[in-house]
DNA sequence: TGTACATCAGTGAACGCGCGTTCACTGATGTAC
DNA sequence: TGTACATCAGTGAACGCGCGTTCACTGATGTAC
């Protein structure tokens, strides 16, 4: 690449996604932030058949970013620092959906349907991510399950949050809320399994999937209408 | 005829001093079923902890057995091999346990607790197995996944058709039925990778996950009993 | 402005190590007579 | 019954290979003056 120079002084830019340049400086810092999305990205494509992340090794994450092994150095101090990138990474993209999700309105029984679409098109637009993170939360060193478990709680938190504004809800006590909360993304994340491992083509397996979870959520949603917090410590 | 011994565990490795006396018969055949049944312990005591299945070396499975790299041959053509080994081992335990809860009559309202506690404390009781099937049911080869998936869905079917057989659930169309059953079973496996990700000793954790699955499992039968399969096609 | 020096992402060779697999072998167990 | 031979689970050495990590290095980019 020729380098374009621009004196807007070194540039600071915090966001990027995986192939943003909308301040390319061609300097020695954004050709090191290209070197790391390289391999981050490498290693996200390994990940995305049946390879898992500890099966991984850190010269074959360095030729998929062509680069030597050394140089991966200059950017992770080993595959765990790269295991937390990868983490961090996956997650972004599943808040930036919720983000999304939010602002689209509260769920509400006729809105089980969409939400649902919601989260498994993103599930399916973004593969690599959620297929790391359906492997490593079990499959995981000890510092990567807890990593994750740690965003999956927070997400349920946030669900809760949500769920607690809606008025047919009432009922529910704090504890309650995440109860429910976890039930409804047990039942995402189990549909998500699946769609990872159906092929994107197969149009037909993946309507079948989002139209088991979308009956499942229903029926829990039916569930929480009859439920009695107060009745529930027994 | 299986041997039935009293420590069937993983724990144990194959040394020898006190063989089990009369029963056995110390034969070619008997020795070479125990080296056999010692690869499986000791390759699952490894996946007890945080290694994963792929993560696992021919070698470092042999070494545990007490058997040189090249006597592993004499009774696995490699390590997939071992690996449907483990899975054939890992659900002969759990549908030990589903012949035992079936025998102590069907589900109802009244029997949740006791339901979800037998399943945990099974879970529990047999945590390299389940451990392993967490594991690799997102993470292993392709052909273990296939089979995990394979006896899930069994064992779903089975839970179908004992839900059939429950008054309460008359409304339900078959394909609801299994839609049920998935979520009753979404409920505990999600429980049992929490109970797997606790100490043994912490019993106040482990009391916390019951009571939270055990909720949630009450929710789902609330729904399923507000449930209206006509309806649900739309 | 140009020059001299500093920084540092990436190189390529080297190392010792554990790996899967093969091979000829050993010696206890099993069997035919 | 004893003897001679067959079977085969397990041994130990050997092989080539990819691994993680280290090292001195190169040369483009950045900066001080």
């Amino acid at each position: 690449m020729r380098s374009r120079k621009r004196s807007d002084g070194p540039s600071q830019t915090a966001g990027d996604g995986e192939t943003a340049e909308a301040e390319p400086d061609g300097g020695r810092d954004w050709r090191k932030r290209r070197t790391r999305r390289a391999l981050i990205n490498a290693a996200l494509a390994l990940l995305e058949g049946e390879r898992s992340f500890s099966s991984l090794s850190l010269r074959e994450v360095a030729r998929g970013a062509r680069i030597t092994p050394a140089a991966f150095y200059r950017h992770f101090s080993g595959m765990e620092e790269l295991g937390h990138a990868l983490i961090e990474d996956s997650f972004e993209s599943l808040h930036e959906m919720m983000r999304k999700a939010r602002a689209g309105g509260l769920p509400s029984t006729r809105m089980i349907r969409a939400s649902v679409k919601v989260f498994l098109d993103h599930v399916g637009a973004h593969r690599a991510h959620f297929s790391f993170i359906a492997k490593e939360r079990f499959s995981g060193s000890t510092v990567i399950r807890v990593a994750i478990r740690k965003e999956v709680r927070l997400w349920v938190g946030e669900l809760a949050v949500d769920l607690s504004r809606f008025p047919a809800l009432g009922k529910f006590s704090a504890e309650d809320l995440q109860m429910l909360a976890g039930l409804m993304v047990n039942v995402v994340v189990a549909a998500s399994e699946l769609v990872l491992d159906t092929p994107p083509k197969d149009k037909e397996a993946l309507t079948r999937i989002y139209r088991h979870a979308e009956k499942q959520m229903r029926l829990v949603m039916l569930g929480a209408g009859a439920w009695d917090s107060s009745r529930s410590s027994g």
